[in-house]
DNA sequence: CCTATTCCTACTAATTTAGTAGGAAATGAG
DNA sequence: CTCATTTCCTACTAAATTAGTAGGAATAGG
């Protein structure tokens, strides 16, 4: 699975701006770009997705910016990923349900679905709120406690 | 998660030469290429990367084919997967333990982490032998006994 | 020696990803 | 009411990746 750049971006982003509505405050794309060195352009394209998607809004002008418009802990990280780059798992372009085989080897199907489940387990219960917070909920902590979990395998 | 051809067709066809391993048979290239519908030339490009990765051999001639260099209980997806598309999760290219973050946002890098964890909860734990029998390890099933694990979401 | 099959090298076309460029529209401050 | 600021919109481009093609050399068995 690879985390396209627009993605950890776009996660960056919305992250930055749940931290500052915490202060009642508006985030200028500009602030964003320069604090984590994301190409100033290419974020403002980002930041459309999550509007379209209804995540964010924005104000123009001297005082404007971003500002979420839901609660931080009503965005999960699966709203955002699905916002900027379409379903958590595809297979050769299809739905896992959709991708079916012939004969003996039908049961490959069942991999891609819990597959998709295990990304939903983690990327659907952690909302924006709880990683500011560094409040992890206890299953995904779970995962995280074992020290294999960080590193490289072959 | 965007499932490439390749890894798709990769594993159909390591799984029917699992298949074949039973009965002491090799498969030819062209019979999963028929079977299966996956252009000729492409499957072979695949099938060099799993030789390459020592998971199966080839063999030419009259009676030649593919089989598998070990037991299909041995062989596990993430085998498969890496072979063909490298390291099961990338963030931007790089190792989820290396995409870190500054300041308030730093805990996005245990998203990362906890993702790859649970792709390798799913990955690791299935075999060849295990798809081939249907015989789906418990911590699986569960994931998959859930009808929404069936379902697309919005 | 002939046929079947893998193996190897090189090429190509389409799609996706990552980014750039330029300016129009709105907003608030002075 | 104008001006600086900031989002918003449309279009373009360059590089990388993905999916596939083409042609033939190497090898093994009958």
């Amino acid at each position: 699975m690879k985390i396209s750049a627009r993605v950890d971006y776009g996660l960056q982003a919305i992250l930055e701006i749940a931290a500052a509505e915490r202060d009642m405050q508006r985030v200028k794309a500009d602030e964003i770009s320069e604090k984590h060195g994301i190409p100033m352009k290419f974020l403002e394209s980002i930041l459309s997705d999550l509007k379209r998607a209804g995540l964010i809004e924005g104000h123009r002008g001297n005082a404007g910016g971003y500002n979420l418009r839901k609660p931080s802990e009503e965005i999960v990280i699966a709203d955002v990923v699905r916002a900027i780059d379409g379903p958590l798992a595809s297979v050769r372009g299809l739905a896992p349900e959709k991708a079916t085989y012939k004969g003996q080897i039908a049961g490959l199907t069942k991999v891609w679905i819990a597959t998709r489940v295990a990304l939903r387990e983690v990327l659907e219960e952690m909302s924006l709120a709880d990683i500011l917070n560094d409040e992890i909920p206890t299953s995904i902590a779970k995962k995280l406690s074992n020290k294999e979990a960080w590193r490289r395998r072959a």
